[in-house]
DNA sequence: GCTGCTACTCTCCATGGGGAAGTAGGCACT
DNA sequence: AGTGCCTACTTCCCCATGGAGAGTAGCAGC
């Protein structure tokens, strides 16, 4: 069936554009726009003053510490779909009791920059943003 | 009016851990970090082609055509929220029938270029994440 | 045998988000 | 005059999602 050359033109502009709700990089923009898979590559990047070879394994009772307040439930559901997306590496050493390290791989690292710019922006912006809200609410 | 067993916790919750929970820039980076949030970052940063200049005001239904998929609730509630934090302006024109326009501002600029990086992000590793989840099912 | 430890898994329930319909208010057409 | 339409919301209903807390498996030590 030859495809038409519109057809392939269309196609090619549709390719990849995370605007489509249909196109599947729009499933992965939404899936990597949450607040626990970027707390996750951040905490998996490793500590805030080091570079790109700051990243280490964790354990899972180790990211649990570290994201206080993420549920179990999430934990494993957003570690589970990252480990899926290729995005880290779920090891489990048959010790007792057993242990499961999560470590990021080059794809995940390759993400871990933007998570990291996300969490340094909001730590550098936190002061413009709460001068912006009371200035808001304020004219409310 | 007992003492909420809500605020024991949000209570408890904040004198657990200071990495990441209680950490000002935590409620940030969760309201950051949406999907939406992101979304309309990355229309009204302007064309993927341009540099920072391509950042343009659109208008509510030019949002809401863009963004295929999201609800006019939702857009709506990001659109305030976003506004509130001062990362965008809300423009009325007072045309017939009314024209509301949304622009970023310097601090949305900032954050524009995280958001962008995150689409770009999703459309460049597409293939792998694909790749990737597939050879996760099949050996399932 | 009982407890404790890890890494989940399950169950229940409140909340949040989607879909669709309603609202305001002014012009344009009949 | 009345009907309708346009934009930019707002409201209502309903269901999926996410949080809290309890339960589970397997083995070491007491």
């Amino acid at each position: 069936m030859a495809t038409t050359r519109a057809a392939q033109r269309e196609q090619a502009k549709a390719a990849y554009d995370a605007f489509l709700a249909v196109c599947p990089s729009r499933q992965l923009l939404d899936r990597i726009s949450d607040k626990w898979v970027v707390l996750v590559l951040c905490a998996l990047g490793g500590v805030e003053g080091g570079p790109e070879g700051g990243a280490r394994a964790l354990r899972y009772s180790e990211l649990a510490r570290r994201l206080a307040g993420v549920s179990q439930k999430m934990l494993t559901q957003t570690l589970r779909s990252l480990e899926r997306d290729g995005l880290l590496t779920r090891t489990v050493t048959p010790t007792v009791p057993v242990t499961v390290t999560y470590e990021l791989t080059d794809l995940g690292l390759s993400l871990n920059g933007l998570a990291r710019g996300m969490r340094a922006w909001a730590q550098d912006h936190m002061d413009e943003v709460l001068a912006a809200r009371a200035e808001h609410d304020e004219r409310a």
